[in-house]
DNA sequence: TTAGGGTTAG
């Protein structure tokens, strides 16, 4: 709070103490966003913000990095008449500090139009291209400055260096260089960092052994550099050579370890560390997370809520990640707590990311809570709530959602539609899903990538529509991938077309031999067909080739503990409860007239009772047998599987939902069943 | 009245 105390009101000597003397002696000692405000409410009561200089004082204190104000600032930077080249030069720099580079594009345009910009002006501008890697814009800049002759500042010439090299022109920034005049130590250090980024290792070290004198940034580059070029033993040996090892040296080191997937010496550079800030730990979380470590993701996470310490964005998106990795739903809801104690919003990223989480764990409701609580919404939060219904196959809340977000005057881009056709084709809607295809491009113009193809080849395949689907494929401007050819040999299975489920599988085995996948569709598909030699003759190529198949894996979640269970599980403490469960089950499937369907079972067990016996012991049936027994009565069952569900467990957990009247969830490895009185989301198409 | 340009996560 600003003493007023009685010499602001009484400077010795007297000059007339006039509003704007008041003003400027107090603007001077103003120290906090409080002090700026009350200022502020004085100079309107006082007439004083009239004055220009006044009002420029005001604005450059709402900027300052002290009190960073940028909604204040900007609002009493409107109000300034004629504001002049430092109050544009004070904006643009806190847009850019304040991760607004757009914006501080678009004033550097206006700015242009009432002064000529000068040194101090370019080199933030300049910088604010480089955040948004907008090479061309910088480049336009450049020339700007050539031509009103700043050509040769060094404050200039660096900036453009770091922006040419963030932007991967590593010629244009050496050109830079070597025109400079003066070349100290932050142009150096930026072509250094320039090298490093594109890859070119050997030129950064040559520079860095030519450099006479060196400050932290130079080593701390370097070793950054080679870190994020996979070269982490030389990074090491820099690093050990360091003279006064950083902070950020120590994290770079840490991503470089993770990169590597070199888990233990990355953590025991965290427990060395003496002090550790929130990118060290985000560091480590991201790196857990980017590997598929979610358990220890989220173990740390754990630890920074312990340590008290405030987690960043960056922090909950890498650890919502982790738990959708796990879809460890009552973790996620943890996480959720923590983003409300903090007071996160969830306007931006965050938003995003909490929406995927919940549909990733399951719980498509939480998702649209989430989404429907966002006050500005986002083309990512329509389009993840969009991803989230197409994959728990709700096709027409989708197309609903779809329709609403138009209203709302957004444009669906690119991934929008990818959500859109997946749902048709988990829902088997093959006329819209046509229709959609061509009106992204038609309409909005969006060039189909692979992924929409892939989506579209899925509609077309389930649909029974083989032969347009092989056209589709052959039109195509890019070259099929795995999904593609998986989706033909899956629709061929489907609809019992061995001759292009063999056409699809001769591409698949060419473009990706060791997709497990392949051999067991197609396996799956000549068992149906009652092609055993085939079915032996597929064995016989796994063999040679030693692709295996992955033992089909279940988890459920039971009071924050993950179980797992995979096929055939008798470790888990209540096996006897578990099969003994299952027994019940088996009588009461028998009574309801199941009939097992063992077209699928991949093995050549000639005696259909052992084909049965198989069957029963799919990881998701043990997963469900122990939800039913430990969960809440009318809880949902919420099952993760590793694998794509097979027609017989299908089947069976449709007429469980009846028979036990419970919800049961299963995300395999495409999409969500949600299993209910009787039937599934998925129509029985997946 | 600015005090510029260079490093780590996402």
């Amino acid at each position: 709070m600003l003493q007023l105390t009685p010499s602001h009101f009484l400077p010795p000597p007297p000059p007339p103490l006039s509003p704007q003397n008041l003003s400027f002696s107090l603007l001077q000692s103003c120290k906090t966003l409080q002090e700026a405000t009350q200022l502020h409410a004085l100079s309107l009561k006082t007439g004083a913000f009239t004055n220009p200089l006044i009002a420029s004082r005001l604005f450059s204190l709402y900027a300052d990095p002290k009190i960073n104000h940028l909604t204040y600032a900007r609002s009493v930077f409107t109000q300034i008449q004629d504001p002049n080249l430092v109050s544009w030069n004070v904006l643009i720099k806190s847009h850019v500090t304040n991760q607004r580079s757009h914006d501080a594009v678009v004033l550097f345009r206006d700015l242009v139009r009432h002064h000529a910009p000068d040194n101090f002006t370019l080199p933030c501008v300049i910088k604010g291209c480089a955040r948004l890697n907008a090479v061309e814009e910088g480049r336009q800049i450049h020339g700007l400055g050539l031509k009103i002759g700043l050509g040769l500042d060094k404050f200039v010439q660096s900036s453009l260096v770091s922006m040419y090299s963030k932007c991967g022109e590593i010629e244009f920034a050496r050109k830079v260089f070597d025109e400079m005049r003066e070349r100290d130590l932050v142009a150096w250090n930026s072509l250094i960092d320039g090298y490093a980024r594109c890859g070119r290792v050997d030129v950064a070290v040559e520079l860095f052994d030519q450099m006479e004198e060196r400050d932290s940034f130079s080593w701390t580059v370097l070793v950054d550099g080679l870190s994020k070029c996979g070269n982490v033993e030389k990074a090491r040996e820099v690093f050990d050579r360091m003279p006064d090892k950083n902070l950020v040296s120590w994290n770079a080191m840490i991503n470089g370890y993770m990169k590597a997937r070199d888990f233990e010496t990355a953590r025991e550079l965290f427990s060395q560390m003496l002090t550790r800030d929130v990118i060290t730990w985000n560091s480590m979380i991201a790196g857990y997370e980017f590997n598929g470590r979610f358990a220890e993701a989220l173990e740390l996470f754990r630890e920074i809520l312990e340590e008290d310490l405030r987690p960043t964005p960056a922090t909950l998106v890498s650890v919502l990640s982790a738990v959708s990795g796990l879809a460890a739903l009552s973790k996620g809801r943890l996480v959720h707590c923590v983003m409300v104690k903090h007071g996160f919003e969830l306007d931006g990223v965050l938003g995003t990311s909490l929406i995927e989480m919940y549909y990733k764990c399951g719980s498509i409701d939480s998702a649209m809570a989430v989404f429907r609580g966002i006050q500005r919404k986002k083309v990512g939060h329509w389009t993840a709530i969009i991803v989230g219904l197409g994959m728990h196959g709700m096709a027409d809340q989708v197309l609903q959602l779809f329709l609403e977000m138009r209203k709302n005057g957004m444009e669906p881009h690119a991934i929008t539609f990818v959500g859109i056709l997946n749902a048709c084709s988990h829902a088997g809607l093959v006329d819209l899903g046509r229709y959609y295809f061509n009106m992204m491009i038609k309409d909005y113009g969006i060039e189909p990538t692979i992924e929409h193809y892939g989506c579209f080849v899925d509609i077309l395949c389930r649909a029974g529509c083989l032969d347009e689907a092989k056209n589709v494929i052959g039109s195509m401007p890019m070259k099929p991938n795995k999904v593609i050819w998986m989706s033909l040999l899956s629709g061929a299975r489907i609809h019992g077309n061995v001759e292009i489920g063999d056409y699809a599988a001769q591409h698949l085995i060419e473009v990706s031999p060791d997709t497990i996948g392949c051999y067991v569709v197609l396996s799956n598909m000549y068992a149906a067909a009652d092609q055993w030699e085939k079915v032996s003759q597929v064995r016989e190529m796994m063999k040679k080739r030693g692709v295996k198949k992955d033992p089909g894996c279940s988890t459920i979640e039971h009071r924050g503990m993950l179980h797992e269970f995979i096929v055939g599980d008798k470790s888990h403490p209540q096996t006897k409860e578990i099969y003994s469960k299952l027994s019940e089950v088996r009588e009461k499937l028998k009574s309801a007239g199941h009939v097992p369907d063992t077209s699928q079972v991949l093995l050549c067990l000639e005696d259909e009772k052992e084909k049965e016996a198989e069957l029963e012991n799919h990881s998701e049936r043990l997963a469900i047998a122990f939800g039913l027994i430990n969960l809440e009565p009318r809880s949902p069952i919420r099952i993760i599987k590793n694998l794509r569900v097979c027609n017989d467990c299908h089947s069976v957990t449709k007429l469980l939902s009846k028979i036990y009247n419970r919800e049961i969830v299963v995300r395999d490895n495409s999409r969500f069943h949600h299993f209910a009185n009787g039937s599934c989301s998925c129509k029985d198409f997946w």
